[in-house]
DNA sequence: AAGTATAGCAACCGCGTCGCC
DNA sequence: AGGCGACGCGGTTGCTATACT
């Protein structure tokens, strides 16, 4: 059985609204509020569904909205939220005062997501860590063959494969497995936002490369962080990460993985969190996208299929150079999806809790009371 | 100048969630 | 507990201005 229609679609007006209609919508809330949609349309004696007239509503006729082109500092929110929430609009919009989340999809589908999808094209030999997106390279308009709205259609390139068999703990997560694999949506596309915040810590290193010395140090093939695990930090630092396989009786993640992680001091104060040996709970999956695959471990990226000496949180796509973020995807397994789901709730609900107010009395969290330094290396990590 | 492709934005649509009964 | 309505969210579509040939 269908679900019902919001309204009565029949005799109702459809697309643009003109300033007669904004004008009765904007008098009939100014006495009555918001809210009530569903009647709104009939008591104000216009032919509009109420979603239409919610939507005007929020998106254009409020009078605290903000107007103008989107300000360096927004435009660096907006990656910097991105990064860590994927696509929750209203939730990234909540933290723009006067912005909708229906601007800044827009503007992300229509700016943002073009300025790091051009990025990355140029980047396959060697990858700046930090970039002023308000300096990204703006492709040229291309000229004469229509395939318009590709960075939307891009999505479609990407699903949800939940019934073909998963990759099992034991099998190697170097061992490509081109028929078991998960296929997920883009929030790759997305997560790599290249701002200097959130990519700065997290992003495995070369360690053989000279541009360590940088600020900008670069992402390449590396033969011996495949073998060694080894990640090299921005600080010069380097840690060995032993990747131990998932434990499906060890449930971390239900059994609170931020109280773990705070409580064992795992997060470094660059906000990497540290894997160590004993610690449960990475999941295998192989992400492909038709033309290569990858292989990753919890947030950890640990080889491409193709030549699988990629490593760190990125994978390159072989074909076309470009390079994708998985560092919030964790998934594979019987559970891994659902895992997954709750590792970037509670992260969600740490960030924003952090966001809104630095306030770390989260108690669920246990985090009352944490230091500044694991404060911030939380912070760090949330928004890796 | 005219035709066509593209970008950007406004609006629509379907579905999930929440609260009430 | 579950059915239903209302609301909110995110994906998608359609329209229009602009760029380009």
């Amino acid at each position: 059985m269908g679900r019902a229609p919001c309204c009565d679609k029949v005799g109702l007006k459809k697309g643009r609204w003109t300033s007669e209609e904004d004008e009765i919508l904007i008098k009939y809330i100014q006495v009555n509020g918001e809210g009530s949609w569903r009647s709104l349309p009939k008591n104000a004696g216009l032919l509009r569904c109420g979603k239409s007239c919610r939507l005007r509503w929020i998106n254009y006729l409020r009078s605290d909205l903000k107007r103008g082109n989107i300000s360096s500092e927004e435009e660096e929110t907006i990656i910097k939220l991105h990064s860590s929430m994927g696509n929750r609009w209203s939730l990234i919009a909540s933290h723009l005062p006067g912005r909708t989340d229906n601007e800044i999809k827009n503007y992300w589908n229509s700016h943002l997501s073009r300025k790091i999808h051009s990025f990355r094209r140029s980047s396959s030999e060697t990858l700046p860590m930090v970039m002023d997106s308000s300096k990204a390279e703006i492709p040229p308009k291309r000229k004469g063959g229509r395939t318009s709205r590709w960075a939307m259609k891009r999505n479609k390139t990407y699903y949800i494969q939940k019934d073909v068999p998963k990759i099992k703990p034991k099998d190697s997560p170097l061992t490509p497995n081109i028929e078991e694999v998960l296929l997920l949506p883009t929030p790759d596309l997305e997560q790599e936002t290249f701002s200097s915040t959130t990519i700065n810590d997290s992003m495995v290193l070369d360690p053989k490369s000279n541009d360590n010395k940088r600020e900008s140090p670069v992402l390449r093939s590396d033969e011996a962080w495949k073998c060694e695990n080894q990640r090299l930090y921005a600080s010069g630092e380097k840690k060995t990460e032993t990747l131990v396989p998932y434990d499906h009786d060890q449930e971390g993640i239900d059994g609170g993985v931020f109280n773990d992680i705070v409580d064992n001091d795992l997060l470094d104060p660059d906000g990497v969190l540290a894997l160590s040996e004993g610690r449960g709970g990475y999941d295998i999956i192989d992400f492909n996208d038709g033309n290569d695959s990858a292989f990753m471990c919890a947030d950890k990226m640990l080889a491409t299929h193709e030549d699988l000496q990629e490593s760190g949180q990125f994978s390159s796509n072989g074909d076309s150079g470009e390079w994708y973020s998985c560092s919030s995807i964790t998934s594979g397994f019987d559970d891994g999806i659902e895992r997954g789901n709750e590792i970037w709730d509670e992260k969600e609900k740490m960030l924003s809790s952090l966001w809104e107010s630095d306030n770390w009395e989260g108690d669920s969290y246990n985090l009352s009371e944490i230091d500044s330094d694991t404060h911030d290396a939380m912070v760090a990590w949330l928004l890796s």
